[in-house]
DNA sequence: TTCTTGACTTGGATTGCGTCCATCGTAGGA
DNA sequence: TCCTACGATGGACGCAATCCAAGTCAAGAA
């Protein structure tokens, strides 16, 4: 996370304390995919007067900058995984609506060929998995 | 098109106006990936008086059916696919929105291996890939 | 240390997308 | 033709996210 945090100062960010515990939230390791209202509340946790304004705007902040990842498996509440430099896909249980990490082999976008490309310059590919959880198979 | 009525009416659906209507427009072959909004638009030149309400309830029952597939691929409205029988894939560019079918070789469900499910039962995947298109790249 | 200033934060209003619900209308069988 | 259960309606409502004008403060200057 200090590192997070110096890379943030290094591009100008002035340090405010809400940055700083949105940045602790979701580097603390136990909370990826988090929602938005998700981060604010473990955020108000520490600083209660923090806005959820400013929690979408630091959130919007990270993504552009590469250090956080949005996931919209659904229609619902976009995730933010701070998982942003281990290039993964995700497997989702559509009973309860959990996300796993997953590592399959190959890059999805090498799989595209040229003859399906259309003029597109392709720079990313998503991969979603969906299934039922053992929880909620049983 | 007569098809989907055909399955439809052997369903036990009612064939109202409104639903034909809407199943004329996903079908029409020129409108694919269109949103909820845009069906009730198109729907609304033959048919004035439909509801969005009943655009949504048609949208949902068709895709609860297999005969259309729900889209989400950002954050913003949901898209609706008649190519349901047409197993694909999308290349979305991240400048104007346009999304294109693709049909990569191989099989995406059979790329995650049994020690990444995690006791899933996966039944689905979706890929999306990103980009930008030729008119947004010049 | 204090001053200054523009970047940042705030909460309330607003928008976009979708669902819900009480009431009305009608498709299709008797 | 009549009945009625299923479907349509539109307005209220809910949730996620954005916008905005006003207030606050991090951090560089002196
Ligand atoms: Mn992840
Ligand atoms: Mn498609
Ligand atoms: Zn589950
Ligand atoms: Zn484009």
């Amino acid at each position: 996370m200090s590192d997070l945090l110096e890379r943030l100062r290094g591009r100008g960010w002035r340090l405010t304390s809400q940055r700083r515990v949105v940045a602790e939230v979701l580097d603390d390791g136990e909370h990826v995919h988090l929602t938005a209202d998700e981060v604010h509340a473990r955020a108000a946790e520490r600083l209660p007067e923090i806005s959820r304004a400013t929690v979408y705007n630091t959130l919007g902040e990270l993504v552009t900058l590469g250090e956080v990842t949005e996931v919209s498996t659904d229609g619902r509440a976009k995730r933010y995984d701070p998982n942003a430099h281990h290039p993964h896909q995700h497997l989702v249980c559509t009973g309860c609506g959990t996300i796993r990490d997953v590592h399959p082999t190959g890059s999805p976008l090498t799989d595209l060929p040229a003859d399906q490309r259309f003029g597109f310059t392709v720079t990313d590919a998503a991969v979603t998995y969906w299934g039922l959880c053992p929880a909620c198979a049983s």
